[in-house]
RNA sequence: GGCCGAGUGGCGAAACUGGCAGACGCACGGGACUUAAAAUCCCGGGUUCCAGCCGGAACGUGCGGGUUCGAAUCCCGCCUCGGCCA
């Protein structure tokens, strides 16, 4: 009877767990491990709970870091190890929108199968800190936190001492704080709250937004590709809509430089940096106005350079200050709000057509490098304020409103872009770069030669020397560049600046089942909005949803909530003011962007996380989930820290320490798994067959975790026969009950099964510190395929052995630890040591080389030195024979290692 | 197109600092146990060539070069695949 039988193991031991609370961590652990600073907080990122339960995938980063935890209580480490669920989001809406059930009661069906089959792999989550981003209690939190963010205003200017002890430049600092310019002061109260909310890190702005019909929402930059919504693949249109933007730019700059202190991998944090796109150059005022450009210029001189541009300039960014004179055209953005203006009679019509089909297109269709360039003169000049020269002002599309000013200076011989424009609309290219001699053109650049006046013309993005540059000819590009920023500034004509790929971050959706916001719009007295807001208080929260019958989206860009009775919508304040509440919820990143924090004290109802616990389990140590999150969930998650961080409710700068991705699991057939394919693995159907140890044993036993890998039903069944091997070698089965194998006794162990239990420990500790636990199990799988043929197999050896196995295989590891006669779970027994002076060999197996060829192998005492080495060689027979007829040139010897002869043929 | 990562037996992989390539597992082949099978246990496998056997030789980590006494590992160029960005 007593085979190895997971199914009944396992669920012995979950409802032991269960029952004793084994791993969960009271508040008096906290307060008893405050003083030791050793703890471990190690996360998943928590899952959305799909309505398709657990994917084999899940389990991978799960089991990597339950390994680690479990190692680390077995260490005497206080071990914070929580789970949780990422609930809110679109699918649990659309299923309301097909079948009428509730978005909560969809919500709450997913995560109890998620929570079963969590349960059912044997992870050691502390499961009374679970939360879920939808329970009231939590998004409370989410909702006051963002009002934090509304209530503060970022200080560029402030020099400050972080609790870290780190001095910084820039921080969030609360909205009262925030200086008011006598001027606004003067227009009373009113347009000081107008102040500051412009200046609030949350506000509302009109923008072009992805309007999706399909999903009836707006979506974010990052959740449109290729002009279709990520999920579902919907066509998105663009247009403008007001809504809540997060001004995560103003943080720009410390989420770039503070990557570099993190443990993180250097791709992501590549992409990161990559994704925030600094690149510095100058911002350049270009006359437009109707006077006279000399007196412009005077004025400037004197004045200085104005934070707001006049109308009576263009202001352009551009990373290249050093080409100005080889600027021969401007290009404004079909949104520039000066298009309208001045745009000459004659080119009204024109440009007014090409703006309007501009709209209806993606930016990635407006930039894309292989498009034919399009655009429209606009009639108006323009003046370059280094020479004079009037230039003409032209719209199209490849210029964003979005990036730097929305306007460009064009230097068609230099870059791709403005050189195409230049070709196609007939422009004049002025180079004013000369390349180095060494220069030959790259692919790029030289596929757009054209010719022109029976000259070749090629245009040259790189650094070279100023020409056509007066004064400044035959500067080195770099130098120039900051020559003519420095130029510029002193003049008032121009300003060093710094520019982001970083967009601000559209924060609001129009969903039902997402954070209400804790807003109010107040109203005038025909019950318009004012454009005035009121937070909620703090004691308000949470802002619930409202009750809604019909989750049927409208077809218009008209948030979900706006439909919500009356009750919920308008109020009266104390001071008579009607209020409309915001309509929009959060988008789904909210509820991650915190949750980390929360964990360490769950149930507080008087705080998001009371500072003391934050301040001992923060940071996170050990972070491990999948690469998709590697720019949006990271940045936005380090931004509210940031932000919580200035305003002094974290205490560390930086979230998570340590970051690993673990890779994608393929399908049998080595495509990504999917329900189309067919090649779908089911957690549930492995677990069954085999039970949750194999499936965690296979999952880490596959290959490195970072490692994109395909599954092998095979490679489970390989895993299996193993745990029966370990179970055969400790239980004796064929006995009736389960006792121990007769083989397992209380000897004294021999030098050999010493020696190999102590390379084990020594190997599998290491390996589980550097997570390679591919190799660990491979090293327990060669100390089982030993142990199994002993006939004598002393406790001694066992015991530790099944301690080393007991993070990866619970289960089977706890079982078999009572078969050896302990009553208690092995889960804080100490993790064993290993004693190097028992690895240490007496005499080592040396390769002997000739010329770099493996020649022999000999066999020397551990300690010899080089001289002794080269001795034992030259004495083996068959590198004698080598040897003859040959010169030794030289000899290689490398004790502990090998020898080599260098050798070439005598005479 | 740019950036990042990867390419090692029939397959998943190992080799941590440049030092015996292929540990461990899968699949496969042979044997033991069995009436038979499953399960289990033992043994064998990089390729090619020489050798009756013992054994030995050459080649071998995507391709081509280089550095080095010595390269899967470092450098240069190329090819293929994957990811991200455009």
């Amino acid at each position: 009877m007593p085979r190895y039988d997971p199914g009944r193991i396992e669920r012995d031991w979950q409802q032991y767990w269960e029952q004793n609370r084994t791993f969960e961590l009271s508040d008096d652990d906290f307060r008893n491990g405050q003083e030791d600073a050793d703890k471990l907080y190690v996360l998943d990122m928590f899952p959305y709970p799909s309505g398709s339960g657990l994917h084999v995938g899940h389990p991978e980063g799960y089991t990597a870091t339950d390994i680690v935890v479990r190692r680390a209580r077995m260490q005497g480490r206080r071990v914070l190890h929580p789970m949780g669920w990422d609930a809110f989001g679109l699918p649990a809406e659309e299923h309301a929108v097909k079948t009428g059930t509730h978005p909560r009661e969809t919500t709450e069906r997913n995560i109890e199968t998620f929570r079963r089959q969590l349960k059912m792999l044997g992870f050691s989550y502390d499961w009374s800190r679970e939360i879920a981003t939808t329970d009231p209690d939590y998004y409370r939190w989410t909702q006051w936190i963002f009002l934090q963010i509304y209530d503060t205003w970022y200080d560029s200017d402030c020099e400050w001492t972080g609790p870290d002890g780190k001095t910084r430049r820039g921080r969030g600092r609360p909205i009262s704080e925030l200086p008011i310019p006598d001027s606004i002061r003067a227009e009373g109260n009113e347009a000081v709250r107008r102040w500051q909310d412009r200046h609030r890190l949350a506000c509302l702005a009109e923008a072009p937004v992805n309007w999706c019909p399909g999903l009836g929402t707006v979506l974010a930059n990052e959740e449109v590709i290729d002009g279709r919504s990520e999920r579902g693949g919907h066509p998105v249109e663009r247009i403008p809509l007001r809504q809540w933007v997060l001004k995560i730019t103003a943080y720009a700059d410390r989420l770039e430089s503070e990557l570099d202190d993190l443990d993180w991998p250097e791709s992501v944090k590549l992409l990161q940096r990559n994704w925030i796109g600094r690149s510095t150059g100058a911002e350049v005022d270009f006359f437009i106005g109707e006077g006279s450009f000399d007196d412009w210029k005077q004025q400037r001189a004197q004045s200085g350079w104005p934070d707001q541009p006049g109308d009576d300039v263009l202001r352009v960014y551009t990373t290249r200050p050093d080409t100005l004179f080889g600027a021969t055209y401007m290009v404004v953005a079909p949104e520039h709000p000066f298009v309208e203006r001045f745009t000459t009679e004659q080119q009204r019509e024109a440009v007014q057509e090409y703006c309007r089909r501009a709209a209806l297109k993606s930016d990635l269709d407006r930039t894309d490098l292989a498009r034919e360039k399009t655009g429209v003169f606009t009639g108006a000049f323009a003046v370059n304020p280094v020479n004079g020269r009037q230039i003409p002002i032209w719209v199209a599309d490849y210029v964003l409103i979005s990036y730097g000013t929305g306007a460009i200076m064009a230097v068609p011989a230099h870059d791709l872009r403005d050189f195409e424009f230049a070709v196609q609309f007939d422009l004049p290219v002025i180079p004013v770069v000369q390349p180095p001699e060494t220069w030959v053109p790259s692919r790029e650049e030289a596929e757009r030669t054209i010719c022109r006046d029976g000259k070749d013309i090629t245009p040259f993005v790189g650094s070279g020397t100023a020409i056509h540059s007066e004064q400044f000819d035959g500067m080195a590009t770099d130098a120039f560049r900051s020559a003519m920023t420095e130029w510029l500034a002193r003049r008032g004509l121009g300003q060093p600046a710094v520019n982001y790929r970083l967009r601000d971050w559209l924060f609001s959706r129009q969903r039902y089942w997402g954070e209400p916001f804790p807003i109010w719009h107040e109203l005038d007295e025909e019950g318009n909005p004012t454009g005035l807001m009121r937070a909620d208080a703090p004691e308000d929260l949470p802002v619930l949803h409202p009750h809604l019958d019909d989750f049927q989206p409208t077809g218009r860009p008209e948030p979900m909530l706006s439909r919500a009775p009356d009750d919920w919508l308008y109020r009266t304040a104390d001071d008579g003011t009607r209020l409309k509440r915001e309509t929009n919820t959060m988008p789904q990143w909210a509820g991650s962007c915190w949750y980390y924090l929360r964990f360490c004290d769950p149930r507080n109802s008087d705080a998001f996380v009371d500072p003391e616990k934050e301040r001992y389990w923060l940071p996170v140590d050990l972070y491990i989930g999948g690469a998709e999150h590697a720019v949006l969930h990271l940045l936005y998650a380090r931004f509210w820290h940031k932000v919580l961080f200035d305003r002094g409710f974290v205490s560390t700068p930086e979230p998570f320490r340590r970051l690993v991705n673990q890779g994608m699991i393929l399908g049998e057939n080595g495509e990504k798994m999917s329900k189309s394919r067919g090649n779908v693995i089911n957690p549930d159907d492995v677990v069954r067959d085999y039970g949750a140890d194999s499936l965690r044993l296979y999952e880490m036993f596959m290959g490195p975790l970072e490692q994109v890998k395909p599954w092998s039903m095979k490679g489970v069944e390989g895993v299996y026969r193993f745990l029966g091997r370990v179970w055969r070698t400790i239980v004796d089965d064929r006995a009736e009950e389960v006792v121990r194998n007769p083989a397992v006794c209380d000897a004294e162990p021999s030098e050999e099964q010493l020696k190999m239990l102590h390379r084990t420990i020594k190997t599998v500790s290491g390996d589980i510190d550097r997570l390679s636990f591919n190799t660990a199990i491979s090293r327990m799988m060669e100390f089982i395929n030993f142990m199994s043929g002993q006939e004598v197999r002393p406790v001694a050896v066992l015991e530790p052995f099944v301690l080393l196995l007991s993070p990866f295989a619970p289960h089977i590891a706890e079982e078999l630890w009572k078969v050896l006669g302990h009553s208690r779970t092995l889960a804080f027994e100490p993790w064993p040591e290993w004693d190097e002076s028992l690895l240490v060999e007496n005499t080592l197996e040396i390769p002997v080389q000739i010329n770099g060829k493996l020649r022999a192998r000999i066999r020397v005492p551990a300690d010899a030195d080089s001289s002794a080495l080269q001795a034992a060689a030259e004495a083996d027979a068959s590198v004698q024979e080598h040897l003859s007829g040959q010169q030794v040139v030289r000899v290689v010897t490398v004790p502990g290692r090998l020898v080599n002869f260098v050798v070439r043929p005598a005479g």
